[in-house]
DNA sequence: GATAAGATCATCT
DNA sequence: GATGATCTTATCA
């Protein structure tokens, strides 16, 4: 049960808390990966600091600023790769970052990418297409098991780095 | 157990 | 030329 594109087209925190418990599928070569996600973080708006997007539309957040319900890819720190699902409306720059997933001894964005083989070839997209990259429903999570807190490593952030738009489980 | 530093590069100024 | 939505390894207490 592929997730269609109107899931994304929603308020960005409504989209991370419910990314708990569904699956995110990785087809790489000819194995299958399906990982249950666990951990997600929210970046909307161009208000928020702690996005990328805040700074303006340039040519690596113009991902974030197009339809929802594609892949955003990019390298940090020049070693590790994070996985994000841009949401809410064309023109409005919102992603939801795939901190962490169910699968053994992968946990943090960075790791993650590293295990799913995403790269920045992968930036852009369309996870409804659902032709390497996409995500499927799962097990409904109880409202009360999902713990928030602050985000992480974004102490530069100003007043926006105590939002709390961490989610997990 | 906790904190610090190093790796390494696309992107922006 | 500076810097970051990270992870691993080293050093210290």
């Amino acid at each position: 049960m592929k997730l269609n594109r109107n899931f994304f087209n929603r308020d960005t925190l409504i989209v991370a808390k419910e990314l708990l418990g569904k699956f995110l599928v990785r087809k790489a070569g000819d194995k299958t990966i399906r990982a249950k996600i666990t951990e997600t973080e929210a970046y909307c708006g161009p208000d928020d600091l702690a996005c990328h997007a805040s700074k303006g539309m340039t040519p690596r957040t113009k991902v974030m600023f197009g339809p929802p319900g594609h892949a955003y890819v990019y390298l940090v720190y020049g070693m590790y790769h994070c996985l994000n699902i841009v949401t809410e409306k064309k023109g409005y720059p919102a992603a939801v970052l795939i901190r962490g997933v169910e699968l053994d001894g992968m946990n943090g964005p960075g790791k993650l990418c590293r295990g799913l083989k995403i790269d920045k070839t992968l930036n852009g997209t369309d996870i409804c297409a659902g032709k390497e990259l996409w995500l499927e429903d799962g097990k409904d999570i109880p409202k009360n098991k999902i713990k928030k807190s602050k985000r992480i490593g974004v102490e530069y952030a100003g007043k926006w780095k105590d939002k709390p738009w961490r989610f997990y489980l």
